[in-house]
DNA sequence: TTGATTGTCTCTATTTTTCATACAGTATGT
DNA sequence: ACATACTGTATGAAAAATAGAGACAATCAA
């Protein structure tokens, strides 16, 4: 086909609509011999003549008068899907397909996608809070969140905050246990195990002392954190938790810290994007979001 | 505005149907570089992210899957534009406007006119047969015909044909004259002169003798054609007629030419058209039909 | 692992677009 | 009739966009 620059029509219009080439320059902010040129052109791609020129005045042909109607509504239109894009671009709306895993998705994404709710009614939300890896593609999806380390990964992440991991236990697990000074004496306790993360168990002094043991044989063995924090509750006995999973619990007392002096290894929050050269808006305000609602619970203790 | 060039939409349109950059490149026959450069220009010109590529597939985003269909649409109207433009150049069609001296369009033109009507009968004719000169662009002209002998003219001229000028009387009339042997036994006798004519009248001979007189003082003065041949008919005298409003006139015997021996100066059929690149397919039409109408009517005699 | 396929990147050649200037024809006002 | 102002066009150089070939990294299937 030839016909292929916008250009050109949009000058072929405003002649039209000036009557005359040099209004029409000057309208388009360039020079009368380009838009002449270009309007020939138009008229050789298309094979037909659509202006009669005289050196005083321009007029159409029967031809150049049905296409100029053609070619007005396509520039309408052109213009109308761009600025339908661009304002989806400035305005957040849209479908916003969110993972997370589930016990971050429960305490911290949920609360940010409700606060973008309320800001961007035009924003309909997708949570698919799961620990499974889905594919960010099938899935559509527009952010995953990751807790934990990062192992590598083709998507451009965002680092959104940071978490500690307590080792904590229900008030009348802590009493049964009788008074503990060093992690080697909770060695051979009651661990719920969460199984997905590694069985060896870091310590850190304030004063940079490390101390490792693996955990043998747990008792408990758990698949996700939500259970392990169940468990806790229930007196089942010791359990690494992230911070923000536990935040009221530590306030309420219904957990406490074990050996507070000590501390684990620091997580991290990170947002996933699909690889693409552009972010829609959607996305930005709700990463905008996630890291205040993230804030809030941080480091509790 | 940013969206200019659709050639990017139609990769990008072919992109999203082939499901692949590749595939699309293939169908577009180009190479996958320039497929994937146009889009990502395309992407650049909106802000916004139309496709998310991974190395194995290619998904569109939300807007993507918005302004696709937009795309789509724009360039079918874009080829339909182009199309009906086109298929007018083929297939003559729409309104012809043609101005004619009133004698040799009602001689001529008329009969091409009709002839036309019925082999292109989308084809809609206005006839303009006057002798007045008017403005080709105001009345939206296609064709002019000019009778004679051609001034300067802006416009692009096309000769149709030519046509010989006899000097005719009514049978009668020439009786009454008396036998005449050179042109200037002419010279006094009664002409009907058509004021818009030079005054002067040309004789050549077949051996190439020349003889000129003018007319002084004649006797009836006419200020069209029509009006002289009327004249002429009613036995008023002399008078110098073009071929093609004679000739049946002459068959039937109605006029005869004086000196037939002796010829007028040759005068030229000639097309007039707007100014314009390129020339409608009813144009070029009817200028053929009028060449084979005038060549019927030719130097009868 | 290899091999095939994906999309992208780089570099170069070609085409297109833009600009500034000069030009020719025509209407207007004196 | 004349100059003036205005029209659209032609020309040639500079800038930008487009096209093409080959190499590259990432992925999937065997």
């Amino acid at each position: 086909m030839s016909l292929y620059n916008l250009n050109r029509l949009r000058h072929f219009v405003e002649v039209v609509e000036s009557g005359s080439f040099t209004a029409a320059a000057k309208k388009l902010g360039l020079g009368k011999a380009i838009v002449s040129h270009q309007v020939a052109k138009l008229e050789e791609e298309l094979g037909a003549g659509l202006l009669v020129r005289t050196t005083r005045s321009v007029q159409m042909t029967e031809a150049g008068q049905r296409f100029y109607e053609n070619a007005a509504e396509i520039l309408a239109q052109a213009e109308r899907a761009v600025q339908e894009l661009q304002q989806e671009q400035e305005i957040p709306s849209g479908l916003l397909t969110v993972t997370a895993p589930e016990d971050y998705g429960q305490c911290v994404v949920a609360r940010a996608l409700m606060r973008l709710r309320v800001k961007y009614p035009k924003i309909r939300v997708n949570a698919v809070f799961t620990d499974e890896k889905l594919d960010q593609l099938k899935e559509k999806i527009d952010v995953s969140i990751r807790v934990g380390w990062l192992e590598d990964s083709s998507a451009i992440a965002r680092k959104i905050g940071s978490f500690q991991q307590y080792t904590v236990a229900s008030p009348q697990y802590v009493e049964a246990m009788g008074p503990i000074t060093t992690p080697m004496d909770l060695q051979d306790k009651d661990w719920i195990y969460h199984c997905k993360l590694p069985a060896g168990i870091l310590w850190q002094s304030a004063e940079g002392e490390e101390v490792q043991f693996v955990l043998q044989n747990p008792p408990i063995t758990v698949w996700n954190t939500l259970t392990s924090h169940a468990c806790a509750l229930g007196h089942g006995g010791l359990c690494l938790l992230p911070s923000f999973q536990i935040r009221e619990d530590l306030a309420s007392g219904r957990l406490q810290r074990v050996l507070p002096g000590w501390h684990h290894k620091e997580g991290g929050i990170y947002a996933l994007f699909p690889n693409s050269r552009f972010r829609p808006a959607k996305t930005k305000v709700f990463v905008e979001e996630l890291i205040k609602a993230h804030k809030e619970v941080r480091d509790v203790f």
